[in-house]
DNA sequence: AAAGTAACAGAATGTTCTGTCTACTTTCAA
DNA sequence: TTGAAAGTAGACAGAACATTCTGTTACTTT
């Protein structure tokens, strides 16, 4: 075995550090999880942690990046998976959070979790900060392209939603959560939508009672929301 | 001074404690903050600490039950606040996230935090989650008396509102994030409330294309949506 | 006046944790 | 073949931390 050098049983070890890492700040809480117990469960010399991470504010700051570039990709997938249109895929991305929420080991927003550990100003809580931004960013673009009346209101509010599911999600472990933040998110999109579709200026117009084609595509989507799923 | 016997500067050796720990492991997080460190700050004996907690872990607790307890008055002030119509009464609570999100030291949802660092089982994650379905299950009370469709649904999408609103503004320092949550909480709110007026059978009904009523409450909850604030 | 109670001050203990250091082994490439 | 690179094993120092223990002060009740 380890034909390729400086490999053991899976990976480098770096990998297998920052594997077991990621299940055991997940699981426990990164100041939770010494690092005697990491250098043991990864099946590695201390030197050699030490080596590839200075410092545990170094592996944890590794962690959530990691976890950063995990749950990108998975919103982004969800993303895709729902289709070219810009509306759906707003929608789509919640799907994503149903699988993390069904995932073995569900825990919370690992981000939130992250940065309730560690101070305001640190790598780490910038890093969560950061991440957030980003995915609201992104939203905000989806709503544009999708025609939102206020694409930063919707992505606002989307992201809230997402949030909500996430974080709440660590503590009443409601499987109809995800489902449920969808279908609300279903219903902001369209209304959003529809309303732009006709009010000409979309910013400060007069009381703007809305008319026909936003309020049935409001009302639609109202009525499905009622029939809960 | 202290004509009162056994207090000292302000209150009990005990509220005195109990205070400093809320500042602390709220802005810190709990393990963050030695019990030394509460010793000192509280300006009280070793000894005296653990007569009243017995370990940290009673401590810990100890503090998320006050938090429970200010929580919720928050909260039911602010529903209390918003007048004698439940569906008011719905959208009143984000009020409450308002004042909290701008709170001095503002570092999200104290429960969650405390979750993140505490074990599934333990009894400070036991009562987070406790919290927060109490909480949800006030709302579906409201959300009933108030008329909705769906009162089960309806309190679960509100919850996860409030939920972003909280987890995600430790994250986020975003000031709209309330305000955006409570705009869309009307939004659902009457949506939910005006389709569920008309159906007369209000689970499982026909298709149910909303009629006038429930499409123009709808949309115009979905006007004000898009006009921001 | 005596006893009781609650608080104070701070030393001492044992555990846990991070991070360092020494010494030996394996692997690949020059 | 030799030597740099990467790894293993584990002892060790030093700090932090939770908890216990000893002894003192002050006020209240009997």
């Amino acid at each position: 075995m380890a034909a390729d050098g400086t490999r053991t049983a899976r990976g480098t070890a770096r990998d297998r550090i920052l594997d077991t890492a990621l299940t055991l700040f997940y699981a426990h809480g990164v100041r939770a999880v010494g690092v005697d117990r990491i250098i043991e469960e990864s099946g590695v010399a201390k030197a050699t942690f030490y080596k590839h991470f200075p410092a545990k504010d170094k592996l944890a700051l590794a962690y959530v990046e990691k976890i950063d570039d995990v749950c990108s990709g998975q919103l982004h997938g969800a993303a895709e998976a729902a289709g070219p249109d810009p509306a759906a895929q707003l929608v789509g991305v919640f799907d994503a959070l149903t699988g993390m929420c069904h995932a073995e080991g569900f825990r919370g927003c690992a981000f939130v979790n992250a940065a309730a550990e560690a101070e305001p100003g640190s790598p780490v809580h910038a890093l969560a900060v950061r991440h957030k931004r980003d995915v609201r960013a992104w939203m905000r673009r989806l709503a544009e392209r999708a025609g939102a009346a206020d694409p930063d209101q919707l992505a606002r509010t989307l992201t809230l939603l997402m949030d909500g599911v996430l974080a709440g999600g660590a503590l009443a472990p409601d499987p109809l959560a995800a489902q449920a933040a969808k279908t609300a998110a279903r219903l902001l999109v369209q209304a959003s939508v529809a309303a732009a579709a006709e009010a000409g200026a979309p910013t400060e117009a007069a009381p703007a009672v809305a008319s026909e084609a936003g309020a049935e595509a409001a009302a639609d989507a109202a009525a499905r929301l009622v029939r809960t799923r």
